[in-house]
DNA sequence: AACATTTACTTAATCGTTTACGTAAATAAA
DNA sequence: TTTATTTACGTAAACGATTAAGTAAATGTT
């Protein structure tokens, strides 16, 4: 099959590529008869301009790159859906990178995106990720926005969620509901999001009174097995806690399992609120209390600031930055005693 | 901050651009001595390759594209997270395209990729694909690889999982487990996968002397509400099914929130089992019985043989084929009467 | 009628890399 | 010593699209 470009268009009209390249580009320069000569030929041999030519000499790649911990976690499945979506409707094309919570791997990906792939991208920084040189050196070059979990520098758009707020929430339903030792679980130190929440954490637990030694943030990093053990060495013993706070949908599987295998109940025992987006909360067992991050929106916000900076280099992407608050849904896992969800 | 090109680096080294690209390519043509003068000066000042060059140039883009029909689902995600993984390693690229299961927008993104952006692509086609001359158009000038939903057409490797041996597992552990009227909630008339399942579903159906009539195959397509409706009216009535295979992850939410609804208690009257990847179906309420697909490994697999194929161009790719097994797993949702899980 | 402008094209350079081919010097073979 | 081969580079042409600059003909202006 003949590879059919802008040169073989060319030679069938008898044209300059340089006509056959302005007609297709719609420009003034040329005729409208010709014009419509070139698109019917065009249309006809099933002409699709090469990519890479094309972005070489415009500089231009019209594609991103997005650049996630994971995407078996809803939240960012959902966000990389909203983020496909905008991409698709201004044509753009989606690179997709998984750092898998890894610094090495962000800053390897980033290094090698830096000249000619993209023309910007999208991230959520790794939980690893607690210095940014390798970010600012990009955003040095290329536009970066990011989205959820977002770094300090360099300065650029940041979409986010009330994640203050939501940490306050949550503590504070917590707390109305009769918790007294309430735990919240970290994955990292110098995550954007988790200081967020944690720091709503604690100014719920001193505007509440409650004890800040028996309510504190614990570290629950690592994968599978260890997160298990982490679990059960936190739930066993005399002073345990009595309210749980996940700030990661990943952890609500080995909650619960580990509520099951040392007999505690949920909500009577131990009540359990999570950052969540997963749609089976309502039918768990019991059903789980969420804060549900704005995931589709956040996305498709995020695609929107970068994509309105590639189409306009003056804008300040700072400008762009939003702040999408998330949704708490009471539901049976923070029950109070006496109620009936 | 000066664009560091091939140029650059002659003019500093006083060599030609030929050398230099040969040197960084480790060619058997430059001296030892002259090619750690470009590393050593390439690692000085950040030289990248410009990917679009070089792609236009050798006619490969090093990129793969991946179209699925969404994301948010745990099977697509996972397997997704596969595919990345195999990319990584090889030096690959991974473009992510989202069908929304419509055809008209797996064909938009098969055309347009036609030239060179991508070396090749992987693909689970839509559920409204009923034909397959975009894809066989497509696999004359690049060669795609099916994973879980195959098309007829083009000869190809399909990386699948033995969808037809689990429509008749799920189906026979319904019947020992004491369901008489089984149905099996498909989304689609054409998709493989579901013909795989539902043609096990009615020799098991044969093969146990249930009644036909009372075990169909029901589709339940659309999203929602369209959804919840569908499932209201088939869970409603005298003759409704004490049975439910779901063929897809996502319509396990809708059933168990529809039979809640409507009072009907899971194991007691309904018995449910879903082709699910959720993590947390053990942790359901009650625990649901699962057909979990091997999609992190047939994510990897289907990876593995388009790349093959991109680094050799003499495969077959068909010979690549595969069928990588899924696993039942039995809990709650299809306990006995007198079972106790 | 003389000159200016507009229209509708073409020519040729360019983006950064790769590579077929050429070549001069060094080394080996006769 | 002469000729063949190898080594280590350079020259220049691609890859396909875009675009600045040029041009001839048509149209407009005075």
């Amino acid at each position: 099959m003949e590879t059919v470009t802008i040169k073989l268009l060319a030679e069938r009209l008898k044209l300059s590529t340089a006509t056959i390249s302005k007609a297709l580009g719609d420009s003034h320069e040329i005729s409208e008869v010709t014009k419509k000569r070139v698109f019917d030929l065009a249309k006809e041999l099933n002409y699709v301009p090469n990519a890479y030519a094309s972005s070489l000499r415009k500089n231009k790649s019209k594609t991103i790159a997005v650049l996630i911990p994971e995407v078996a976690d809803s939240f960012f499945s959902i966000a990389l859906n909203g983020i496909e979506e905008v991409a698709i409707e201004k044509g753009y094309h989606t690179l997709i990178y998984l750092t898998h919570e890894k610094l090495e791997r962000e800053k390897a990906i980033l290094s090698e995106l830096l000249y000619g792939r993209v023309d910007g991208a999208l991230m959520s920084v790794s939980s690893e990720t607690d210095s940014f040189e390798h970010i600012e050196d990009f955003g040095k070059k290329l536009p970066v926005v990011f989205f959820d979990r977002v770094a300090s520098a360099p300065a650029t758009a940041k979409i986010t969620t009330n994640d203050f707020e939501c940490g306050y929430l949550a503590t504070k339903h917590l707390i109305e509901a009769g918790c007294k030792r309430i735990v919240m679980l970290s994955i990292s130190k110098s995550l954007s999001i988790i200081s967020e929440r944690s720091s709503g954490f604690q100014k719920a637990v001193a505007d509440h009174q409650l004890d800040p030694a028996t309510c504190e943030v614990v570290n629950c990093i690592g994968e599978g097995k260890t997160v298990h053990t982490t679990l059960t060495s936190i739930l066993q013993g005399n002073n345990r806690p009595d309210g749980i706070i996940a700030t990661v949908e990943r952890l609500t599987t080995d909650i619960y399992l580990v509520c099951q295998q040392l007999g505690l109940q949920i909500p009577d025992d131990v009540k359990v609120v999570c950052f969540s987006n997963q749609a089976s909360a309502v039918i768990l067992n019991p059903s789980l209390t969420t804060i549900t991050q704005p995931a589709f929106e956040m996305g498709r916000a995020a695609a929107k600031a970068l994509l309105k900076r590639l189409k306009n280099p003056y804008i300040n992407l700072e400008e762009e930055s939003e702040i999408i608050p998330s949704v708490l849904t009471v539901r049976s896992s923070t029950a109070g005693k006496n109620s009936t969800f």
